[in-house]
DNA sequence: ATAAGGTGTTCCAGTATATGGAATTCGGTT
DNA sequence: AACCGAATTCCATATACTGGAACACCTTAT
């Protein structure tokens, strides 16, 4: 259930280990397969000492060496992180109430956390199989622009928040995405009195959600839910009358962690 | 594309990483939270160093601690997994061919690939939202009792299938599920001669399905396409009516990984 | 209250293991 | 065939991993 979000410290002192997931998360999150020299460029480490990295990742089964020299995301990282999803407390426990909210909204909705300055989405609930399915759970996607993020980020404590936004940069995705810190803080102002936030085309142009934040009661995680479609179709009226709903729904679930951590505690 | 299955040996030589993942295996692939002490007993290792590595695995986010001194998986192996899963080429081929399955038979369709002796489910299509979405994406089940399992399985040359069997034990699922290596054989036999391979509940009580297998031309990688049902839905007849359907999915598949790589090479 | 037992954490000398620069092999190109 | 860049291997050095044991902590029983 509980999840640590501290704020990760710049340099790891997790030794071998750390280099090593560095390379892996390098080569896993780029988006094309990369070769060697590539991976040195970016990797920063000797020749010698990055070689020996991959080979152990290539014979762990994290990475994969392609027919042409190319590094890509093995096979055992699917294994594990599907037991990792299928385990979350979280998600098991917010299920039921994401498939309501797709039921009387008919939109996609999502269920995420905030892991650093990032959202990461751990559910998803949708109608049409047209577009892929599972298409997003698990990527991560930056907070201050996203509904689940500014609403997750809303109820953070301020010490924690001000860590957080101070070295996130703001790239501007559409034209109406918030690229200062000032305009991030009036607008989490807003959201912490109204008690939802909106993405109005902030993150993905035509595409807006509501959402609203959950946390468990020692804030040892802070995620959100959200209903997401495409503006055409959800327009600004849409938005404000799925507020209270998606409100209630994020208070229910936060109730549900705080009883089932309660007793036990 | 290409994907390295080699046979795995044993005793990693992968130095500190190899422990470190073992580590992460074992947490992450149990069903339930676990607590030092009992990591400790499976893992075997000393106390001293075990604490060690879990620490490290913890700052580095793949793993997470929560109030009850429970050690879980980390969301950091979501979003490693996620960036894996959204770029194998193999899984983007085949998708549309997948849908196309899906929409003939109206049942659930599968994509696996082989690692070891283990098939892992890289895609499915499936009509119902009911059960829960993307519910095995990633899941791991032997090969031995699953209809892509023993598909792929029989594409397999004889020196390096032999090395795959040697040590797999047969886990008796079903009453159907075959447990014996000379039986075992005699079924892969029988599915090389007709191309496709049955499962008639070997695996899941009242669970049916027919598989093809598609592979590399250079066998860098082998795994399969499915159609599972439930016996009362997928009598004997329909799973004979589908196979051939089964069969052609697979080899066009095939046929495009093999044009894909051979223009390149 | 106090003691006992188990569980989780920290410490430190010894040493196995990672490091990284340089030399070597490989593979494709002119 | 000879060249060039890329990938791989090698090896002395220094780092960081090892693992036993001592320490702190929380829970339960007396």
């Amino acid at each position: 259930m509980a999840r640590r979000n501290g704020v990760e410290s710049g340099a790891s002192n997790t030794g071998t280990l750390g280099k090593a997931i560095a390379v892996l998360e390098l080569v896993a999150l780029s988006d094309r397969p990369m070769r060697f020299t590539e991976i040195l460029e970016r990797a920063g480490q000797p020749r010698g000492t990055l070689h020996r990295q991959l080979s152990h990742l290539l014979e762990e089964g994290l990475l994969d060496l392609n027919a042409d020299h190319c590094y890509e995301p093995g096979l055992r990282l699917l294994k594990l992180a599907s037991s990792a999803w299928a385990r979350s407390d979280l998600r098991r426990l917010a299920a039921p109430h994401l498939q309501t909210l797709h039921e009387l909204t008919g939109e996609t909705v999502h269920l995420g956390v905030l892991k650093g300055a990032e959202i990461i989405y751990l559910d998803k609930v949708e109608s049409r199989q047209a577009v892929r399915m599972t298409s997003q759970i698990g990527k991560a996607s930056p907070a201050y622009c996203t509904g689940v993020g500014k609403a997750a980020l809303s109820v953070l404590p301020e010490p924690h928040l001000a860590d957080l936004l101070r070295d996130a940069p703001f790239r501007c995705f559409t034209a109406q995405t918030i690229t200062s810190l000032g305009a991030l803080r009036v607008e989490l102002e807003a959201i912490r009195t109204a008690g939802y936030a909106f993405d109005r085309e902030e993150h993905e142009p035509g595409i807006r959600c509501v959402a609203a934040a959950i946390a468990d009661p020692a804030l040892s995680f802070v995620g959100g839910v959200s209903v997401t479609g495409p503006a055409y179709r959800v327009g600004e009226e849409v938005l404000q009358a799925w507020a209270p709903l998606v409100q209630r729904v994020a208070a229910t679930i936060t109730e549900e962690i705080a009883a089932r951590l309660g007793p036990s505690r």
